[in-house]
RNA sequence: GGGCGCUUAGCUCAGUUGGUUAGAGCGUCUCUCUUACACAGAGAAGGUCAGGGGUUCGAGUCCCUUAGCGCCCACCA
């Protein structure tokens, strides 16, 4: 056999996109099963996922990378099980965040505005932005290793999506449940659009709050009335008290002055306004303020508007008109403070509403604006979780998500920008309203021609919103969507349950009947690794781009999934992605053992090869044949439960633990013994092999591209090898190879794991001496075994033994029975096992006792608890088995106690 | 004002039906360039699992409570 020399260290850059190349070329991406194909079979049950679509103008971050690899580990698992596999891929056009993108870029570029291109040249040019750098984002999540079907990819924009966010529209209208009007909404003055309640951000921050007098007409008592935007004042019809409240209760029903404008308003009693807080009365705005609003609606007052839509104060504002608005609550201010009206100004701390997009301070204002009558969908979507047709995951977040849909309100879906879908409705010059599934010719009502279309565009989550059906062809019943619909999980982070999840679930189960997914997985966020929020201003942010140039994207994919639980924040810092690195390059080096003593095997009688593939419970295997084997087994039936109950960080934590502590550490040291052995060469190659590959693939799905490299450099040797009947059934790539299916315990296990564990409990009791006693590797030193009960165990390892505790072969013995040692050696106890080291050529001899009081005092702490316990009522209820491991332990440290006492006098 | 999460080794974190002597990575200390790997190997030090109370034969794990930190929702000028 020729010998393979790999590099010894492993080279991700060359590897990664040469792999990826292969896979999609491959077309490894694509469902198996294809509903567009003619050998079909729509029996079996796909496992679909759909993309959360990042931003077509967005730059990778890491948050990108934390759903792709999540996403990825659900996709490759279930694909590796057999089961035909679709994840969507796509982009969303992302209205605001592209305009405004676009718009930056135009001006720094060409020295345009949006304004001065008008809205068909500007939407114009951010199509030719998007085709030119619309594919950088999905490029970059290729290089997370995403294994999604391309040739599926999908754009919210798209004809066919628009197609459907147009039937959705035409469907909520005709049902009644879209409606145009005058409502409160959230205003952004720099963005110059509606934004809906979820856009919007409360922080607490120091402001002023003004108190100031409310004139009763015709007199000279006033009402006194704290605010802190002085400004509405201009928009006041009404001050408001509580009903109850002595103070004012002789002014209900007078009339105040409005300051400067010298209005009339009433004074009103309302059981909203508190006594105890401020001043007990309260100015009322309905025109700038929820709450007003509603109180306005309860007496009729009238609504009044003081600002544009740049939040300039409008021609109601008298002398104030076109000022800013801040600059016209200084001004104001002043006036009234010539005016005799101003009680004081005090520091105030409250929230402040800010844009999510843009920063500013939103204004609450009147606005005729397009809403989705909520409440009907809202039910629907609550029924689903609640009798369980969808399963959130973590459950906590259930609650979350109901008491928001609990609470909703209708969603402004209107918003004042160029770059989306346009409404699809049109009025004519009489005022009536046409929409329709096709652009209307003429008016539906009256029939004139003269058709102008709505200028707003619809809110993006509102094409979000039907993602997973709108990518499989709805409203066209297709074969894709009649198979792969509804998906099975929607995976995304736990900040966008409201935005998104929970539109999701609504629109498609008012449109399509069916809930859009079964399962929601909400991951956590990505935070440094001291736990803050990454951010430009902190400097702390993680560029998933150079960390994967840096370690390669499996460290980095590793690290995201093996840090986090699911819906909890997770850290991430560099020191981390470097280990798994280290991980990466661990593997790759077993590979290289692997695929080396596989080669240097060489064909021997039939006979050999065939016992090389018997049972791992068969005599031909050696103890560490069957102890790896055995833990295999373990990890297999851990990996595939922990899966099933999402927890992908803890699995992956274990197939680590395996592969380096159990793998490398132990079995591979064993593996170059038995190598070397004629008896045991040929099962020592196959366990390797085997024990190997499947380590793989149970790897593959945390970090595919390392794993598939080295199982192609696997496959071909053992094909080459006398071995080549145990890969009969491996496919060309690791990528669809069959995922390992868990089997129940054998018997033998349990006691070739308590077998092994002792030889390793007996060495790691020598290494540890040794070390304590700086005698160095290259001294060989004597060993005598005494045993009762496992004599033959050790008499059958010795080499092992020695090897691995550098031993003197020579000079080891094992006895049954009594031994009694020389004044030179040292002794250890392991179980029920005494060890004596031969120590009388070393430099070392002679401090024991230390060493042995604490071994004694150990072993009386351990005899005391143990006492205790098994006195207590744990004998009688803990189940026999404890109890009895517990008695026997109690028993090995009386034993120890009794040989140290010995040794001390 | 509601709701939720977190508090475990110097640091960052695992620890899901309550059950051996509570784990990992990084960092620290000692040895070793042993023919897969120094991106490594062997060994060591380091924890009253935030405090208090309870349930239990048995609690990091379940219940109550206190404190600190963080997040989400909410109409208090």
């Amino acid at each position: 056999m020729t010998k393979r020399e790999l590099p010894k260290a492993y080279d991700f850059k060359s590897t990664e996109p040469r792999i990826y190349e292969m896979w999609e070329a491959g077309g490894y991406f694509q469902p198996w099963n294809d509903p567009n194909h003619p050998d079909f079979d729509p029996s079996i049950e796909p496992f679909v996922i759909a993309i959360p679509p990042p931003n077509v103008t967005g730059e990778l971050h890491v948050g990108h990378a934390m759903f792709i690899s999540v996403e990825d580990l659900m996709i490759r698992y279930h694909r590796m099980k057999g089961i035909p596999t679709l994840w969507v891929p796509g982009s969303d056009h992302a209205g605001i965040a592209t305009q405004l993108m676009v718009e930056r870029y135009l001006l720094q570029t060409e020295e345009v505005t949006r304004e001065e291109l008008g809205r068909d040249e500007f939407v114009k040019r951010t199509w030719d932005w998007k085709h030119k750098y619309g594919s950088i984002i999905t490029n970059q999540i290729r290089r997370l290793g995403a294994s999604c079907d391309w040739s599926r990819e999908r754009f919210t924009l798209d004809e066919g999506l628009s197609r459907a966010v147009r039937e959705a529209f035409v469907r909520l209208y005709e049902k009644g449940l879209i409606y145009r009007g005058p409502r409160l909404i959230n205003w952004s003055p720099g963005l110059k659009t509606a934004v809906s309640d979820l856009e919007v951000e409360y922080e607490e921050e120091d402001v002023t709050l003004y108190h100031f007098k409310y004139m009763l007409k015709d007199s000279d008592e006033f009402i006194p009335v704290a605010t802190i935007r002085p400004e509405t004042i201009l928009g006041d019809t009404a001050v408001a008290v509580h009903p109850d409240d002595e103070r004012y209760q002789k002014y209900v029903g007078r009339t105040v002055i409005v300051p400067i404008l010298n209005r009339e308003i009433p004074v009103i009693a309302d059981e909203y306004v508190s006594m105890e807080f401020g001043t007990g009365a309260l100015k009322v705005t309905p025109g700038h303020d929820p709450n007003d609003y509603a109180i306005a609606q309860r007496h009729n007052l009238p609504v009044i508007s003081v600002l544009d839509e740049a939040a300039k104060i409008n021609e109601n504002g008298g002398p104030y008109q076109g000022q800013d608005r801040f600059e016209g609550r200084e001004n104001l201010w002043q006036d009234m403070k010539k005016a005799g009206l101003i009680i004081k100004t005090e520091p105030y701390r409250t929230t402040i509403p800010r844009s999510q997009r843009g920063g500013e301070i939103v204004e609450p204002m009147i606005s005729t604006q397009w809403f989705v009558r909520i409440e009907p969908l809202a039910r629907a979507a609550l029924e689903a979780v609640k009798d369980g047709r969808i399963r959130i995951v973590p459950e906590r977040f259930e609650k979350v998500y109901f008491n928001w849909l609990e609470n909703i309100k209708d969603w402004c879906i209107s918003r004042q920008l160029w770059w989306g879908h346009r409404i699809p409705v049109w009025y004519c010059p009489n005022g009536h309203m046409t929409t329709g599934r096709e652009d209307p010719t003429e008016c539906g009502t009256c029939g004139s021609k003269e058709l102008t279309q709505d200028e707003d565009v619809l809110d993006t989550w509102f094409s979000s919103g039907l993602w997973p059906f709108s990518t499989l062809g709805w409203p066209e019943e297709t074969p894709d969507y009649k198979y792969f619909y509804p998906t099975s999980y929607m995976e995304t982070g736990y900040d966008i349950l409201f935005f998104w999840v929970a539109r999701m679930i609504m629109m498609g189960i008012e449109f399509t009947g069916q809930v859009p997914f079964h399962t929601v997985y909400l991951h956590g966020l990505v935070r440094d690794e001291i736990g803050r929020k990454m951010s430009k201003t902190y400097a702390n942010v993680m560029d998933p781009l150079i960390v994967m140039d840096q370690f390669g994207t499996d460290a980095l994919r590793f690290t995201l999934l093996v840090g986090s639980t699911p819906g909890n924040d997770t850290n991430v810092g560099l020191k981390k992605v470097e280990a798994n690195r280290n991980f990466a390059n661990k593997l790759w080096n077993i590979g290289r053992f692997v695929v080396n003593a596989i080669s240097s095997l060489e064909d021997g009688p039939q006979a050999t090869a065939n016992r090389s593939l018997s049972t791992a419970n068969g005599q031909d295997w050696t103890l560490a044949d069957s102890w790896i084997w055995a833990r295999l087994q373990g990890l297999v039936r851990d990996v595939e439960r922990l899966f099933q109950n999402f927890q992908y960080g803890q699995a992956g934590q274990q197939i680590y633990d395996f592969i380096w502590s159990d793998f490398a550490d132990w079995y591979v040291e064993i593996a170059k013994q038995q190598l070397t052995d004629e008896e045991t060469r040929h099962s020592t190659g196959a366990a390797l092999a085997r024990v190997f590959d499947t380590s793989l693939r149970l790897l593959h799905p945390f970090t595919p591209f390392v794993t598939e490299e080295i199982w192609g450099h696997l496959r071909s040797a053992i094909l080459e090898s006398p071995l080549k009947e145990i890969a009969a059934d491996w496919p060309e790539a690791l990528v669809v190879a069959k995922w390992p299916e868990p089997r129940d315990p054998e018997g033998w296990e349990q006691s070739k794991v308590a077998d092994f564990t002792l030889l390793q409990d007996s060495i790691r009791a020598i290494r540890n001496l040794r070390a304590e006693k700086n005698i160095k590797p290259s001294e060989r030193i004597g060993a005598t075994f005494v045993s009762r009960s496992k004599a033959s165990l050790y008499q059958d390892h010795l080499p092992i033994i020695s090897t691995l505790s550098s031993t003197d072969p020579e000079q080891t013995f094992v006895y049954e029975s009594e031994y009694k040692p020389s004044a030179a050696v040292t002794s250890l106890v392991v179980g029920s096992t005494d060890i004596y080291l031969d120590i009388s050529n070393t430099e070392a001899s002679g401090k024991d006792r230390a060493r042995l009081e604490k071994e004694l005092r150990e072993a009386q702490s351990h005899i005391e608890r143990l006492e205790k316990l098994l006195s207590s009522d744990f004998a009688n209820r803990a189940p026999a088995a404890l109890v009895q491991r517990e008695r026997e332990k109690l028993e090995g440290y009386r034993e120890t106690a009794e040989k140290v006492k010995a040794q001390l006098k």
